[in-house]
Formats: structure tokens, sequence, C-alpha cells
DNA sequence: TAGATTGTTAATCGATTAACAATC
DNA sequence: TAGATTGTTAATCGATTAACAATC
């Protein structure tokens, strides 16, 4: 797989929700499809789609399309997501908890494997599926010792940068960040955003 | 305000992002910034952040940069949120709940102020700050009557587009879907995305 | 005044789309 | 074979950046 240097970041941001996209479709019980079938389900012309796929191989038949099953199984190839996924989580207050109970993690492959507070009256605690809050003190060896790779930030928005800086320390590689906030980081590291309030104030734009 | 037409989504998608920031020098005591120093916090170039905010008219000031009280003042006029918004949220499994008990919305302009759900064990009981759970079926009447213009959607993937016609049919113009799964909407009806799942899948890509 | 930074224009860069030969 | 759809090239479109006159 040599191709990582390649491909522009804005076409590994469509492949999975291609990759949702035939989910849904092999859900429905289809088992082909065409990049004009999916371009009008994700409203992207079906020559872009052509063009994304194309830089990871050919995976389609002409005539006929693409079988969906196949497909999904290389698009997981390319995006590495055909395995498990540990993933640490960082702050457990309301948000961090509603985090921990969601299921959406583990049943896409991201498994939330430890949680850390720095509020001593936490640790200790069980959330979910019997997973214990630790301390953030013992974030860096946990860490460290079990190769995690991936941690998602919920703590507030004070705090997030530093949390961040000891993650990377610690050899993370991968931060989704929930704290409103733009974190700093050095080169190789990838950090994606969810703040559900900066979608909100996108749209309020076109509103009346 | 003529200049809805003009602008390129991808800017107003940027607004936020410099209202956020801006916000946080504000919060840390600053009174003035520049392009430059914004746009380093953002890991955005400098000549964006002016080309993007030329687009609503002249904030700065050649050698100081931008008071940052009066540029917020200006983008949240652009954006529209200076003011209050009425939201309404669909579905109240585990993430509906989370997102009812989540400060992060009211604390920025973003009031819930109905929440619906087609279980009837749910309909009457209250979340968070004396919410009470509606019918789904009196959403319509609801959403009219109270001209409700944005919505949240969580429920799950099977029914998330039939929720969406019916939000929209009762006059909802912005929705924010937290089903993983693409909405067809009508011309002029915004949506938005939010399935953290996709940011991480996006990452892996880019592991070991 | 000298230094700094804006707002804007023109140049560059990159992404999307149209079109079509190849082929199932 | 006829019809459909891919993979790919070239053309178009749009976004980003560099550069600088204007000016605080």
């Amino acid at each position: 797989m040599a191709f990582n240097s390649n491909i522009p970041d804005i076409v590994i941001g469509r492949l999975p929700i291609y990759l949702r996209a035939l989910n849904r479709l092999a859900q429905e019980g289809h088992e082909v499809t065409s990049s004009h079938e999916l371009g009008k389900r994700l409203g992207i012309s079906s020559a872009q789609i052509r063009k994304d796929l194309s830089h990871f191989g050919g995976f389609g038949k002409q005539g006929t399309g693409y079988q969906i099953s196949y497909l999904e199984e290389k698009l997981r190839q390319v995006l590495q997501v055909n395995r498990e996924w540990e993933v640490a989580l960082v702050g457990v207050g309301d948000l961090g908890t509603a985090i921990a109970h969601y299921r959406g993690f583990a049943d896409r492959g991201f498994h939330i494997c430890c949680l850390f507070d720095n509020d001593p009256q936490k640790v200790g605690k069980k959330v979910g599926e019997g997973l214990v809050i630790q301390s953030i003190d013992d974030m860096p060896n946990v860490i460290k010792k079990n190769n995690i790779q991936i941690a998602m930030i919920a703590v507030n928005a004070e705090h997030a940068q530093e949390v961040a800086d000891q993650l990377i320390a610690a050899g993370v590689r991968a931060i989704l960040n929930y704290a409103p906030i733009n974190l700093n980081v050095p080169e190789g590291v990838h950090v994606q955003y969810i703040d559900p309030v900066l979608h909100l104030q996108r749209m309020t734009f076109y509103l009346k």
C-alpha cells in the first residue's frame, strides 16, 4: 500500500461516507450498485465517485457496476477499518459519559477500552459495561502499555490542549476532539473535531 | 444583507470557527488580534482569513488588526447567531437524552424547546430541565405553532428520512442529523451531519 | 515617520466535471 | 450484438495563496 502519500485528504474523507452508504444498500438487500445510484443517494456526482475509487484500484465492472460486498471489503481495507481499534476516552463528565454509553462506536469497530478523569471522586467508578474510570495521572502509562493510537477528548476547552499534549507524548496519533477549541499538534498527528454548535451556526446563515 | 447568494458555502463554514477562536481570545483577555495570529491558532493562512472576512465588509484596521469584540459582533450578525434559536429534538433514546442534557447548545444560543419520540412509554416523561417528551404524532402541529425552523434528528437510520420529511413538511429548514444516513431534502433545506465514527474512520487510514 | 497589517487583485493550485474509449 | 457502466483523460471550475498598494 504505497498510495498513502498521493491521495488528497478530501478523497479520504469521502470514503467513509461511501462505505456507510454501501452498508445501507446491502442492508436493504441490494447486491450490486453503480456510481450513478450511489451518487444520487449521496448528492455527489457519479464522476467524482468513480474518480475517488480509481485512486485505489478498479473495483467495478463495465456495464454492471460494483458488487457491494466486494467494494465494502476493499474500502475497509483501504481505510484500515477491517479490524478492531482500541480507543481511550478522556473526560467523563456529561458528554464523556454519553460517549461511553453510546453503542455506535463498538458496533463499527471502535472499542472504548479505557476512561480517564482528573476528578478523584470519579476515579474507580464504573461506567457502562464495566469500564472503570482511571486517574488521568495513570493515562500515559496505560496508553503506552496498551499501545493505544486513538483517543477522544471530552474535557472542557481549558484542559483540552494539555490533555492532547499528554496523549501525543504517550503515543496517540489520532484524536477526536469534542472540546470546542482548535488543537495544535505536531506533524503526523491527526485531529478531527466534533462541535455540533458549529454546524448549527453554519445553517442559521441561510435561515429567514 | 444581499450577499447570501454570492458567498461560497465553504466560507460560511469557516465563520463559526473564526467566531469560536475569537470567543476564546477574548476569554484569554485579548482585545485585538490579527489575521496572522488567528491563522496560526487555526492552522489557516492569514490570506484566507482576510479573504473570507472581506466578503462581508472591512472589519479591521491597517497596521493594527481586528478589534475582537467588534469582529465577534459582526460575525454573529452575519451568521444570524446574535439571537436565540428554538430547536426541536426528535428521538429521545440514549443519544437524544444525552443531547437534551448537553448544556453547550443553550449556552451558545440554541434552545432545545421540545422533544419528540414515537415510544408511548416515553411520552409524558420529563428530561433534563423540565422538558416533557411529546408524541411524534403531535410533532407537525407543535413545529408549526411555534414556528420552529431548526431540528435535530436522533432517531435510528431506518426512521431518519421519514422524520426529516415530516419536519420539512411542517416548516423546518435546517436539520442537524445524528442518524448515520444521508438525507434527501428539497432545495432550500439545509442538512448537517454528525457521525463521529466517520471521523475515526477517516483517521485510521493514516495510522500504522 | 517607520512599522505593521489590512483589503484586494492576479497567479497558482487543486478539485470537480464532462466526455469517451474500453469492455462487461 | 446492444445497452450500460466503468476507469481515465482533458477541460473546466473554484478555492487558496502570494503580493502589494493603501493606510492606520
